[in-house]
DNA sequence: CCTAATGGTTGATGATGTCAACTATTGAGT
DNA sequence: ACTCAATAGTTGACATCATCAACCATTAGG
């Protein structure tokens, strides 16, 4: 593939263009559950009981630990994380979904399909082409 | 469409897997060219010959106007962008990109196509069909 | 053991983002 | 023409996000 390739190009400069408008649309609808974006990536990495240690969350985010300290501080304090010391490490910390936090993460997901309704102009078909495509695009 | 239509919820999933990964990797890309996530956003969204007012800004950013007075002030310093009255209404001022920074827009373009090469791992006739979905999604 | 490496916190600093208050200009009614 | 509300952008105060350097506790290797 040339990198000068029509197709892909098109691809590319349509996939930006989702990420940009998603990362546009985030803040508000973040705000609408009291949320940042940052905070509701770090909700979306936290997969209900699947405690995740801070460390792995830092590595995910691709941030800096201290960072993550101050997020999770925040996330906390509001009872939607828990901080638990890990059994096999007495260094590590790590992180699990409170009951509440776990409600909210289903309800960020739940509003976070796109603008409302986009994904109704695709037919079951092109959906499933879609799925495939996404699959290895990410592997 | 159910809601709970199994085709849907995975193309949603992906897709926000999809945002969420690039939003990770974003910040580092972006300190390879002495940039900040938001910079990249502005970049992108000025394209070369196209002035664009700051309220346009604004909007699209889905942000206060007083952030992209800051956001502005820092690009402008940086000679990446120049603020320029606007004939038709002295309020306005619209905003044009420099040589330099036509060039770092398109370097960062350039360098945003997801992780290295995933795109070659889809054939041109899915890249073909990626791009009619997603035209169709975002539409 | 001693020492180096690791996981997380703290403190300082800059960037991002919001809100409220302000200035300048425009536009609509009268 | 004149007034007055609405609009575009800036400023200042403040919370959050993100980095770095320094630090403490724990772990792991020699």
């Amino acid at each position: 593939m040339k990198p000068t390739d029509p197709g892909a190009c098109a691809a590319w400069h349509l996939l930006m263009q989702f990420f940009f408008t998603q990362r546009a649309s985030l803040p508000s609808l973040a705000a609408k559950l009291d949320l940042s974006p940052a905070q509701c990536h770090v909700l979306h990495l936290i997969e209900p009981g699947r405690p995740l240690p801070m460390g792995r969350l830092a590595e995910t985010l691709a941030c800096d630990a201290s960072n993550v300290t101050g997020l999770v501080d925040r996330l906390e304090s509001r009872g939607l994380v828990r901080r638990r010391p890990s059994a096999a490490d007495r260094r590590v910390k790590v992180l699990e979904l409170t009951p509440t936090g776990v409600r909210l993460r289903a309800l960020l997901l739940d509003r976070m399909t796109t603008p409302p309704d986009t994904l109704d102009r695709l037919s079951a078909r092109e959906r499933q082409t879609l799925v495939r495509i996404l699959t290895r695009l990410l592997g």
